[in-house]
DNA sequence: ATACTTAGTAAGATTATATGACTATACAGT
DNA sequence: ACTGTATAGTCATATAATCTTACTAAGTAT
């Protein structure tokens, strides 16, 4: 309180502006994921469904994404597997390599992460307005494109 | 390869439009405290430095933004502590708790990653478009007010 | 064929986080 | 003022997550 007049709109710290969304959006998958009985993952286990590809993904190209080793990768892997929520299989293009992939299991807790996520955009929608949700989205697709790029 | 023509412009997954960016800046920031010769800070202190507010914060009430327990906060504040980047102080307004701040080495280390993150913006904004990168911003902005009201 | 690179594993240490139980202070309602 | 409840933080202990260093095996490129 007694705060001089602003005269500057209290500009936000920039990693902050992402970091905070992201901190909101795991903690509702994290519920939305313990409510349909997905008692077992721990949020560390979450890079894992973030980085997997469809078609699957290899341990060390995770971990490159995830910025983490791939040792530490291979661990949060290989309680996936023990889990069933993963399974390896071998990549026919490279004999050292495995593929990870999603079982039917692990695909449904991707489905309740999608539902959690789609709703927390609806409910963001409402607050912003609709169009500058569909905005901000097209705003950030652009960013994270070029920063992969 | 020999994918279908793309109907829909392959919509990204929420969470992953904060992640990404979090995840860039985040490296961003360690490597520019580690070429400013701080070494010896660990990813998960990020999360004091994060939260802390520039009277002072409660050990509990970072936790609690943070998301991680009180106990676990405790010891980062207290390794920090030791490393000389903050130090806690009797809270005036309440005999039981204290207020973690930051020592001058401390608001160095705010120093350098706020230098980091103003750096990053110029660049993304030069990606995006000077005008794009101020409205995603605005609305970034928006949206942390949202989430945190 | 030889050297270099890459995917993943092994062993062991360190860092980060959590649970449960506890102390001391504060606050709220009689 | 007294009593009960809530809150800030600690202690002890367990487990999860991550790293470093070193290694094996398979691929790649001269």
């Amino acid at each position: 309180m007694s705060k001089r007049a602003k005269t500057k709109p209290e500009e936000k710290i920039l990693i902050g502006l992402f970091y905070t969304p992201y901190l909101a959006l795991n903690s509702k998958i994290y519920k939305g994921l313990e409510e349909a009985g997905f008692t077992d993952l721990r949020p560390a286990q979450f890079s894992v469904f973030q980085h997997i590809e469809p078609e699957g993904s290899r341990a060390t190209e995770m971990a490159e994404r995830a910025q983490i080793t791939k040792q530490s990768m291979g661990y949060l892997v290989e309680m996936l597997e023990k889990q069933g929520y993963v399974q390896q299989v071998p990549d026919p293009t490279d004999g050292r390599a495995r593929l990870v992939r999603l079982t039917d299991r692990g695909h449904a807790v991707n489905q309740v992460a999608e539902e959690v996520l789609q709703q927390a955009e609806t409910e963001w929608a409402k607050k912003l307005g609709k169009n500058k949700m569909q905005k901000l989205r097209n705003m950030l697709s652009n960013l994270v494109t070029e920063i992969n790029s």
